[in-house]
DNA sequence: AGTTATCCCATTGACGCCCATATTTTCCCA
DNA sequence: TGGGAAAATATGGGCGTCAATGGGATAACT
């Protein structure tokens, strides 16, 4: 599986070190198989994990918008300038940083959130309450969540 | 066939496993042959069964969602966060994860119910219930049931 | 030198692999 | 068409491997 699924608890050792779940490992692309990019999200205090190419996604996605808008310089300096790439030792474990961990509220353990094509680091506690949340605003909204789970997605 | 049809009652061991059924086996994408992917399905309190090419499909189609939304969040946080995937054994066998269990209220034996594009996985006494009253709803309804079926279904 | 990061090795527990048995299904032939 | 052999499927359990974690030692950075 080539995408971030499934929650994971892991704990940060003396050294401030945490292993990446072995299966989000397994998802990096082939050929940056031991480095990731961490971000602070836009809208939690959650910290965005994100692959070589999903950050490339990103650049193309946000050179597609007004040059030289106001909107394409927030996006370049609020996404590009905060983003900390990492690097995975060989036990697959990687160091976050302390300005992240502050901004995340994280101590000695943190959650792995799949997001498919990203993931995120979150404080377990926020976790839990990042997922009943979004739970209760989609249901608000039936209708959405219908149509992108219920069609034939073999169309 | 590829599709996942009919019904089968199998038992989870000791050790927590339980065999997939033979032909939804054989229903599984060739080149995912001992992956599949479980979920909480989001209207009752069972467990969804999807292959990598169904997940694949609706990752798709929320990539296409507004990239920095909040709905687009919402969507991956509640689908992609709640996914477990599962390996097969060389004998076809996958466990199910306690916290699934729970959700579902399954014990020690449980129902495939085949759903065509997906399956789901039940406490068998439930299944039953599900069954007779998915047809007591079409029933009350025949007009659509007789929209869905009457169109030349090899389109 | 002191701090920080990476490597290497060890431990533990969960899971996958392998082999064995039981049960069911298929299929071949009388 | 029935019955029985052969193959496939479901189930059981031992054991090796790998992932997560811990810690000492080496290397890099300032």
């Amino acid at each position: 599986m080539n995408l971030f699924v499934s929650t994971f608890v892991n704990k940060i050792d003396k050294k401030g070190r945490v292993s990446l779940p072995s299966i989000f490992r397994a998802a990096l692309p082939k050929d940056h198989k031991n480095e990731i990019i961490l971000s602070k999200s836009i809208r939690n205090n959650v910290i965005d994990g994100l692959s070589v190419t999903r950050v490339n996604e990103i650049a193309k996605r946000i050179n597609n918008l007004d040059f030289f808008s106001e909107e394409h310089e927030d996006f370049t300096t609020s996404i590009f300038s905060e983003m900390i790439p990492t690097n995975l030792d060989k036990e697959g474990r990687f160091l976050i940083p302390e300005k992240f961990k502050k901004f995340a509220d994280i101590k000695d353990e943190v959650s792995f959130i799949g997001q498919g094509y990203y993931f995120q680091i979150v404080n377990p506690t926020n976790a839990i309450d990042l997922q009943t949340k979004s739970r209760t605003r989609l249901s608000l909204n039936k209708k959405s969540l219908g149509k992108i789970l219920s069609g034939d997605v073999y169309d």
